[in-house]
DNA sequence: AGCACGCCGACT
DNA sequence: GTCGGCGTGCTC
């Protein structure tokens, strides 16, 4: 970017700000700030008249904007810039493809450690005179007696202090009379973790008898010679004074080893002997941390896995992706590490992306161990202090390896050579809310595009669409077939419930196999795991007398019973009742409860086999910060004998001990109403599956089902994938779902829910007309229309994936929603935008 | 998206 | 009369 040249006196800049406006901000430039000026750079800004926002320099100019005076910076916030070029390309990129705003991406993309934060603080106008107080109003004045009492108060206290709901009439009135005055507050959200640090005062070292002359006076100070001493000891300055400018942790000099006093160390501080100061140290260099560096970097792939390593690097010669289809416990990790040590010595940058479950695991510990502190992990339920230092360290190139959920993908990358995407498939790549409503692993291949990167797509059961394109050879395709090891693929068996219910055999919700099964693992001492992918207790209750059902105030649904709080809980917007316990309707107090959660689950095998310790994962349990981490723990120790989970169980839980796994309900999953049902079945089932018998202990799953015949159940049994995809491509095709056609769903959202139909009619038929009667379907209510009081319409768009303008027709889309949008009469419906939806 | 402004109903 | 509701429009 051009800096000022000779006489330009004023430059202007234009800035991307983290809000949903599709345009940048121009902004001038204080002179005194005009050398700073450099794209990318994060500043400061005023937006509005009371806001305050972080945003990126994309552009200069010495042209002032013709329509509006444009308002001063009013900081810029680094030298050197938070965002490179690559990375606003790639945004740009981004929110042209999925139809949101690029203000979208920055607010997605940023830390909100690197956004600022400002608060509207009141206080009291030193130049009033407070004769004047008579002219205001009587909560004018009790305002101005707060604050005047408090220096100054946050905006918001305003409310509470005057006990009314808005307070801007009276504030307005106040500064018109130049009583207070509203500033700014910003504070820079990112804190350096800084420790607190001891050295000798250096001018003790200028001499040498400077530090005997201390000793001598402390001869009588016992408490105080010891610290000093211990003080010699780790750092010796004897040897080498200049170590003692690095001086030594405070916390070690007092507490490791022998315990020292503080109050004795104080006192060396105030009689100028030592010093303490702090130093900003990174979060990522602890003890824990350091702990693992350079720990176990060699392993040895065995034959199958060289092979594929060999392959992988024959098809990088050619494609720029390749799937890499390994079956569970293949060992696909030591492949990736290996790849990424190749692009670590060849001086480039790698990105691992993982789901966020799977990152929680060992998976993070194991490549720590490789990598040390070259690796950085960037990961959601880490605090924003953290996040920030793993952008810095990828930004000033610390990191040549980074580990990370699907966010990590807006990292400042300057040069990456290789994208790992594992677990390819999973569903948690993508992002539902809000916008940009991305792909994680589409946007990798994207980014890998940009950085001419090559990408691996990793899974056990890669998604249709992956596996679709390395067979038409758009994709690499390496598949590593046999577990690594000794390890056996795990037997399963079929439950046939239909089958046991007319032999009486079943006992609720388990059939006899199961049961026996289960017994049998724990009397050996062996771990289950049991799948039931519905938290809560069981999803709706009912009264037996007239089948009344309590459904949520806002959302079109059954409310779900949760056994332990005993109440019924909305899974869609979060509202919770009391279980009633007489019938709304009828009265009865005959009120039963229908189908089947984790809670029924735990609850039922803790009855079957009342020794056994049984825990339940599932979001009500995992909540809490370490939650998970915690459960994953205890069961790896052996604390637990029977884990009860949703999906979260089948994602990289390596236990040698598990021998069992239980699919409870196989059919919820296989004749969910969505094309996509057979595909996340079987791949739920071949992932759990995976958990079972790691190692030299054979496994087994059971898998329970009313349609022990249906013919996906044999491909799960011979984890076939390839004859899975064969069958599941035939159907997609004859019914031009992807990956032969790309979707765009468009959902018009309306608290009148005939408004909403009208609005998702006309915005239907005029995408019929421009894009033909074949692309456009609905407008249709999903099946559950009503979601926090807004029922909802939705319009798919199904284009062809040759041999036609994609572009042309998001153009076509977004004009049409922009009619409906600046349309009065539709002014209360809002429209959501979901380009290639789940 | 936030946030101010402005015009209407329901209360001390 | 005042308070707070919400509809409307703008943000360099």
């Amino acid at each position: 970017m051009q800096t000022a040249i000779g006489e330009i006196q004023t430059l202007f800049v234009d800035v991307l700000l983290p809000v949903p406006i599709p345009k940048y901000f121009r902004y001038r430039v204080p002179s005194d700030m005009v050398e700073m000026v450099q794209k990318g750079v994060r500043v400061m800004v005023e937006f509005g008249r009371r806001r305050i926002l972080t945003g990126i320099i994309v552009e200069s100019s010495e042209f002032p904007p013709s329509s509006y005076q444009a308002k001063y910076l009013l900081d810029i916030l680094e030298e050197t810039p938070s965002v490179n070029d690559k990375q606003l390309k790639f945004w740009k990129w981004m929110a042209d493809y999925y139809l949101c705003h690029e203000g979208d991406v920055l607010q997605a993309a940023l830390p909100s450690g690197l956004k600022l934060n400002s608060q509207s603080r009141i206080q009291v106008n030193p130049d009033f005179d407070e004769e004047d107080l008579a002219d205001l109003s009587d909560k004018a004045v009790r305002l101005f007696r707060a604050v005047r009492h408090q220096q100054s108060i946050p905006y918001e206290q305003s409310a509470d202090i005057l006990e009314v709901k808005s307070p801007y009439p009276y504030i307005k009135e106040m500064i018109q009379a130049e009583a207070i005055i509203i500033y700014e507050e910003v504070k820079e959200k990112y804190k350096p973790k800084k420790v607190s640090k001891v050295r000798l005062n250096p001018t003790l070292l200028e001499n040498a008898s400077g530090l005997e002359e201390v000793f001598t006076s402390l001869a009588k100070k016992p408490k105080q010679e010891d610290i000093l001493l211990k003080y010699l000891g780790l750092v010796p300055v004897y040897n080498d004074p200049n170590v003692n400018d690095a001086g030594v942790d405070k916390k070690k000099l007092l507490e490791e080893g022998k315990e020292m006093s503080p109050s004795s160390l104080k006192t060396l501080v105030k009689n100028g002997i030592l010093e303490e100061f702090s130093e900003v140290v990174s979060r990522f260099d602890d003890a824990h941390f350091q702990l693992y560096q350079n720990m176990g970097h060699d392993f040895e792939l065995s034959e199958a896995q060289q092979n594929a390593y060999s392959q992988i690097l024959e098809s990088f010669k050619t494609k720029d992706a390749t799937v890499l289809h390994g079956v569970t416990g293949s060992g696909k990790t030591e492949i990736y590490i290996k790849l990424i040590q190749d692009v670590i010595e060849g001086g480039g940058q790698a990105l691992f992306l993982l789901p966020e479950i799977a990152l929680s695991t060992q998976m993070v510990v194991r490549l720590m161990k490789v990598f040390g502190d070259q690796l950085g992990v960037y990961h959601s339920r880490y605090s924003d202090n953290e996040r920030v230092e793993v952008w810095r360290g990828v930004n000033e190139g610390r990191f040549s390896v980074i580990v990370g959920v699907r966010s990590s993908i807006f990292l400042p990358f300057e040069d990456l050579s290789l994208i790992i995407v594992d677990e390819e498939h999973e569903t948690s790549y993508k992002q539902h809310e809000p916008a940009p409503r991305y792909h994680a692993r589409d946007m990798a291949l994207v980014l890998g595009r940009m950085h001419q990167a090559k990408v691996i797509l990793g899974s056990a059961t890669p998604s249709v669409e992956s596996y679709y394109l390395a067979q038409k050879g758009q994709f690499g395709l390496v598949s590593l077939t046999e577990r690594f090891g000794n390890a056996t693929l795990p037997e399963i068996i079929i439950a046939d419930l239909k089958k046991e219910r007319k032999q009486k055999k079943l006992k609720g919700d388990f059939s006899s196999r199961l049961v026996d099964e289960v017994r049998s693992a724990i009397d050996k001492e062996e771990q289950v795991i049991l799948f039931q992918n519905r938290r809560g207790y069981s999803p709706f209750v009912m009264c037996e007398e007239c089948s009344w059902t309590p459904t949520c105030p806002s959302c079109a649904v059954s409310l779900t019973y949760h056994i332990y709080k005993n109440d019924l809980r909305c899974h869609y917007c979060g509202y919770r009742e009391a279980t009633p316990k007489t019938c709304v309707s009828c009265g009865s107090t005959k009120i039963k409860t229908v189908g089947t959660g984790t809670q029924k689950i735990e609850e039922e095998i803790q009855n079957f086999v009342p020794a056994a310790r049984v825990q339940r994962m599932d979001q009500d349990t995992t909540r809490k910060k370490y939650g998970y981490q915690q459960i994953i723990e205890d069961f790896e120790q052996g604390h637990i004998d029977i884990l009860v989970g949703t999906q979260m169980v089948s994602k990289g839980l390596d236990f040698d001990n598990v021998t069992l796994v239980g699919i409870c309900n196989m059919d919820q999953m296989m004749f969910f109403p969505d094309f996509r049902a057979m595909e996340r079945a079987f791949q739920m089932a071949v992932q759990v599956s995976g958990r079972a018998g790691r190692k030299s202990k054979e496994g087994k799953v059971v898998i329970q089902t009313y349609n022990a015949d249906h013919p996906l159940l044999k491909k799960i049994i011979k984890q076939y994938y390839e004859g899975f995809f064969r069958v599941e491509l035939k159907e997609r095709h004859q019914y031009s779902y992807p990956p032969f056609t790309r979707l765009i769903k468009v959902t018009v959202k309306s608290e009148d829910q005939l408004l909403g139909e009208k609005a998702a009619l006309q915005l239907a038929k005029g995408l019929t007309r421009r894009l033909g009667i074949k692309r456009v379907l609905g407008p249709q209510a999903p099946t559950i229309n009503k979601i926090r009081n807004k029922y909802l319409q939705e319009v798919m768009l199904k284009f062809e994936r040759q041999n036609f303008d994609l572009l042309k027709a998001k153009g076509i889309l977004k004009e049409e929603i922009f009619i409906i949008e600046t349309e009065p009469f539709f002014k209360k419906v809002q429209i959501v935008i979901d380009v290639d939806p789940l």
